[in-house]
DNA sequence: ATGCTCTGCTAAATCAGTTTAGCGACGTGG
DNA sequence: CCACGTCGCTAAACTGATTTAGCAGAGCAT
């Protein structure tokens, strides 16, 4: 790529000064004593030559590439990833950065390489993420230089970005009880490893924290929890109709993401229950499947572009070094309404 | 990044020799008059001191980067764009490639920021992908070096990687045939500016043009065609409704995508009829929500790694120039059967 | 003994920037 | 009249690799 392109001395050149006071102008230093004149000079000169400074000599020299490495356990299939490079790149680019991205994919030897990369290319800093939000343990090879963590946290104290997963559980116990429910309310998403194992999940416990807490200010308990062995939608499916075989139906259910609430839809169609109608459910993530449903599933949104952005700003614009916590926000749809007088 | 890293130079003092030595041997190079002994010596040197290139350093003199520019339109919230990114990093690393991402949403200003960047860090060739299958024009000034469409085509005449949704609609149609379903088959998403403006999509003419051959071959028409506004699910139920209030119900339905054929399960659930009891349904994309829907949906897979990783080959190992077509494997589900006898 | 080729290796230039150290001209105070 | 400081600018070093040009010594033929 790239035609002969100007370079600094070719600009120097052009302006009639020395390659010292054309890198200083256009570097915009502040203490130097170039006249005015000068600065003209070097602009203009640089302007008509469409001159634009060759990235890889200025980082041999300064160390600094104007590049970030974006590194993720597994990029592709789920749109969250997809949602996360968006909002980096946006915030990347606002500050005159670029991506770099690679995949682990868990697999130790692509760490290894997805590291080796890194390092042999100078990045600026690393963002490190998590596909599901989780603890996981960062390479300390990368440890050098700046490392935020995004959708997950670490045992070493770094700056990390998540979603409030908490906040989004009180929320939507919040909203249920708004519209007067009260004891009938259940719970689908039960499974006690993602709530136990902060390497596997740190959302399903800060879910139900939320949910619970706020259920319990105002006196109520959940009905019932459903066990799910993993959210998936016929794992909803299942737990929807064994909720339905107990005598006491439930006027609202809470599913710990959407796809368990497409499948409790599922259960609730063939059942030939309306929603809101004789149940209201609700949810979490905010999968595009959410607005795709009749009637569409009010959700607490994962706010993918926020976090990846975030990421970012962190990185560039330096944290308070602890942790930020992006809000969900509820997107409110048509599945959630007050249960029968 | 990179605490002190041992340089070239390091390595050939503790090798006893030249830099220009010990950059002949790590590179392989040939013709060498270099001693065996010579060769261990540079090998233990850098092995020692873990010793690795810089790659700034290096491709300023070679204007070699190992680095891949990926630009999109829109890489986030479809995971279309994950799974060529996927593909495209899988194959980029066993080629020691490392993947540059940028996205132009299809803004001007946001491109030429693309551009520069890309040309600025002097990038060894540029995959250039569109979301929708579709022909783009590519900006001039890549065109300096690689360039490889990935899910586009464009008036100049690079090499591109795109689906073969010719071939899948020919299958689907193939797949219904030899079911047995002949007269009743009835098509949902027709869509005159998708099939005409190939600045908007490719895929859907050319899988129409699929069906229908397939289809004339076996002497057989499509009974009806329903058009719809967009490939929604909310334009799927639609259609789907106005289809069956016609006097003749179709055995099987062809969706053009599996977000319509979502639309489609939900009028047919409404309506009380069953799949693929009562009509079969398949369609093209496999969505995660095929697999997730009751019963599964078979439908013609986009090959989204397979198309990422080949335009990574076609741009490093040299393509033919002309278009390579990525097959799409039909994902048998549940959701076709013989028609009612 | 001289010239030649071949072997095994190296000094120095180069890539395109940034940064350090300092030079000549001018003005000014003693 | 001279020392000194300030102004406006530049030469040269430096970053870490690759690459070109070529040197010293050995072996061989004449």
């Amino acid at each position: 790529m790239g035609r002969e392109r100007a370079t600094l001395a070719d600009v120097a050149r052009r302006a009639g000064l020395s390659k010292t006071a054309a890198s200083m102008v256009l570097n915009g230093r502040e203490g130097t004593r170039l006249s005015a004149e000068a600065h003209q000079r070097v602009f203009a000169a640089a302007e008509e030559l469409g001159y634009r400074p060759n990235v890889a000599a200025r980082s041999l020299r300064t160390r600094k590439t104007a590049t970030i490495a974006f590194v993720s356990d597994i990029v592709a299939t789920t749109r969250f990833a997809g949602g996360l490079i968006r909002g980096a790149l946006d915030a990347a680019r606002e500050r005159d950065h670029v991506l770099l991205i690679t995949e682990t994919q868990g697999d130790a030897t692509f760490e290894r390489y997805a590291i080796e990369a890194i390092l042999d290319r100078q990045v600026d800093g690393v963002i490190y993420a998590a596909m599901a939000t989780r603890r996981l343990a960062v390479p300390p090879a990368i440890l050098g230089g700046p490392v935020v963590l995004l959708n997950a946290t670490s045992p070493e104290p770094l700056p990390c970005v998540l979603p409030d997963d908490e906040g989004a559980g009180a929320m939507i116990a919040e909203t249920l009880l708004a519209q007067g429910h009260r004891d009938r309310i259940a719970l689908i998403g039960r499974n006690r490893q993602k709530e136990l194992d902060p390497e596997i999940s740190l959302a399903a416990d800060a879910r139900l924290r939320g949910i619970r807490s706020t259920l319990a200010a105002a006196g109520v308990a959940l009905l019932t929890e459903g066990f799910c062995p993993e959210w998936l939608p016929e794992h909803g499916y299942a737990a929807m109709r064994t909720l339905l075989d107990r005598p006491t139906r439930p006027t609202a259910v809470i599913c710990m993401n959407d796809r368990l609430a497409f499948g409790a839809y599922q259960a609730l169609g063939e059942a030939g229950l309306s929603i809101p109608g004789d149940l209201s459910v609700i949810s979490f993530d905010d999968d595009p499947i959410a607005a795709w449903l009749r009637p569409g599933l009010s959700t607490a949104a994962l706010p993918h572009e926020q976090m990846g952005r975030r990421a970012v700003e962190v990185l560039l614009d330096g944290g308070d070094g602890g942790a930020s916590l992006v809000p969900m926000p509820l997107r409110r749809r048509r599945s959630v309404a007050a249960p029968d007088a």
